[in-house]
RNA sequence: GCCCCUAUAGUUUAAUGGAUAGAACAGGAGACUUCUAAGCUCUUGGUGGGGGUUCGAUUCCCUCUGGGGGCACCA
């Protein structure tokens, strides 16, 4: 449809006598200027000094000349905008392929043949697993849904770390609160040993010399009963961490471990002794040339850093999972600068992978007190925050659909879907303040608002079935509804927050639709068999519960059918 | 101190240099009492300060102020 105006915008510029110019054709953001917007007008007057509003009547003088089923009308508006409105043939045809095209509706082939390598969550063995991995969670499964969904073959991927001071330090804690191998500890109370672990390395210099040592003991595995227990830790770690994803909704295709890249990331760095250097008995990646930092990648101690082994991991990545067109990586922004100079490292050592390589840094979560730290214990723990909004969200369920106060996955859904909208409600650059009042309202603006429309949409059709309505678009109104106008941009926007990372996007459009259906359903009776247009209404409500479902998987939310 | 990001309504936020800065929550008013009221309608209120570029700036540039992150052997 986009192509079929830019055409005619095209050739009403050459019938004008006016050289090509590069103009944006876009859905305008109020419906009343129309369904597609056109600035050519506005382009062309810049760069000859015209009048873009004289330019605009003249292109639409021609424009009206041209006749296409799908574009009803042109009017010039404001400083010289072209608005296109389409006409009632195209809603209608559209709204009735929706579905049709059911889950796949939205869907594009943008990247079609194309693999794409997707991490993110990266939550460290031995620590808790807190809000700011569910941000990231969040927003890699959406950006590996967007993607997945324009074609790509996508490959989900998480890295954790499994070795390193970090690790030291809960081992150290353990063994302090008593624990071996043998005893039974839960992941919280790795958490707790962590903590601890951590404040003793900061304030106790013995603790400190100790935990150096356990860390050394670690990485060579000199040690029977650390080894013991390690192993023990790690297992336990890690099965609460599958349970965790389980519920999250994310499968990850495979798993890379710091343990592993370790190794070959000291080796890569040892290869290339033009490209890092020696300083202080380290080797350091030398980037102020570049205005950048210069960062350490294998230590004094000849330990590789965090740098090295993210060095490996690209390598690593290549190796496992062969040739791939893209590789993306979520984190919050704090590792921002340090992948700069990764990135740039990269480029001398793996130049073709460095290429494929793409970082989003995301905002951080931040608590009303400060920023979160996992060092001091002073997190909050993924599954507490979510089994807080879950009873919460069984609390209203209870009272609103009593019917429904013993389904046992429902309260999660919705607490799952208030958690993820509020992460991707806005661009996902942006730090967000963790605001516990609002994360447990399920009114206005939020996943359960979404939730709900689409529940009330399936059950409002079962009742339309229930008296024999069944949806069609054989009548039609002569106008089409307000719903109709939002229902068939949703590709584009798709496309949209595809290629701009933007989950948001979507958030913000299926909050537009659901709104939009909420004012239709509350002006028209749908499953009202007497109206001759209620077969047309129904066959609307679908398309908007499929849109809606659509749009909520890809923000990572499940749509029940009931709630 | 240096580098990077950032500042929109009381709060959370949207807006490839374009149309009357768009929503949600909170606040105020209301309708229906008919398909799920986690809903609907109306309403009060906003671009941190100062310059500049432009026909046009929330958007680009400079500066001041506030917030956040980073600044080599942690990840």
């Amino acid at each position: 449809m986009q192509d079929t105006i830019r055409q005619i915008v095209t050739q009403a510029l050459q019938q004008a006598g006016i050289e090509p110019v590069a103009f944006v054709i876009e859905h305008p953001a109020d419906l009343a200027h129309g369904d597609y917007a056109c600035n050519a007008a506005l382009v062309a007057a810049k760069k000859s000094g015209s009048n873009p509003r004289v330019l605009a009547e003249e292109l639409s003088r021609y424009i009206e000349t041209v006749q296409t089923p799908q574009v009803a009308s042109v009017e010039v508006a404001g400083p010289g905008f072209l608005n296109f409105y389409l006409s009632r043939d195209f809603f209608k045809e559209k709204i009735a392929q929706i579905p049709h095209m059911g889950d796949r509706w939205g869907s594009n082939e943008t990247l079609a043949g194309k693999t794409y390598l997707v991490e993110y969550t990266d939550p460290n063995p031995f620590k808790e697993f807190h809000i700011g991995h569910l941000f990231t969670n969040s927003v890699g499964e959406s950006i590996s849904r967007l993607i997945a969904f324009s074609g790509a073959h996508t490959k989900r991927l998480c890295y954790q770390g499994d070795v390193g001071l970090h690790v030291a330090h809960a081992l150290y804690g353990m063994q302090q609160l008593g624990f071996d191998a043998n005893s039974s500890f839960t992941a919280k109370d790795l958490g707790k040993a962590y903590a601890l672990g951590a404040s003793a390395y900061k304030e106790d210099p013995q603790a400190q010399q100790d935990i150096r040592a356990l860390n050394k003991k670690i990485y060579d595995r000199s040690d029977e009963s650390i080894n013991a227990l390690y192993d023990r830790g790690r297992e336990v770690s890690l099965d609460y961490f599958e349970s965790i994803y389980r519920m999250l909704g994310t499968q990850f295709d495979a798993y890379f471990f710091e343990s592993k890249t370790g190794p070959a990331g000291k080796e890569v760095v040892l290869a290339h002794p033009k490209i890092f250097t020696q300083s202080d008995g380290a080797w350091v990646f030398n980037a102020e040339r570049y205005g950048l930092h210069t960062r350490v990648f294998i230590n004094a101690e000849g330990l590789p850093t965090y740098e090295a082994k993210e060095l490996a991991l690209a390598k690593l990545k290549a190796d496992r999972l062969g040739d791939y067109d893209h590789s993306i990586i979520v984190t919050a922004n704090e590792v921002s600068s340090y992948f700069q100079v990764i990135q740039k490292a990269m480029h001398f050592v793996y130049p073709d992978l460095a290429e494929k390589t793409e970082h989003i840094g995301h905002g951080m979560v931040r608590l009303q007190s400060g920023k979160m730290s996992s060092r001091t214990g002073d997190v909050i723990a993924a599954l507490d925050f979510i089994r807080e909004i879950a009873d919460a969200a069984h609390a209203r369920i209870a009272e609103a659909s009593p019917h429904l106060a013993d389904d046992d996955i429902l309260p999660q859904q919705i607490a799952l879907a208030a958690i993820k909208y509020s992460t991707l409600k806005g661009s996902i650059l942006q730090d967000s303040v963790f605001d516990a009042k609002q994360a447990l309202s399920f009114e206005g603006a939020s996943g359960p608002y979404l939730q709900y429309t689409h529940a009330r949409i399936r059950s409002l059709l079962e009742k339309a079935n229930s008296v024999g309505i069944v949806p069609s678009a054989e009548h039609v109104p002569a106008e089409p509804y307000t719903v109709e106008k939002l229902l068939y941009r949703f590709p584009q926007v798709v496309l949209q927050a595809m290629q701009l990372r933007a989950p948001h996007k979507v958030s913000q459009y299926i909050t537009d639709l659901a709104g939009a259906f909420n004012t239709f359903y509350a002006q028209e009776k749908i499953a009202n068999p007497e109206d001759e247009y209620a077969p047309y209404k129904a066959l609307v409500s679908q398309a908007v519960a499929q849109t809606l479902k659509n749009g909520l998987y890809l923000l990572g939310i499940e749509s029940p059918n009931k709630m």
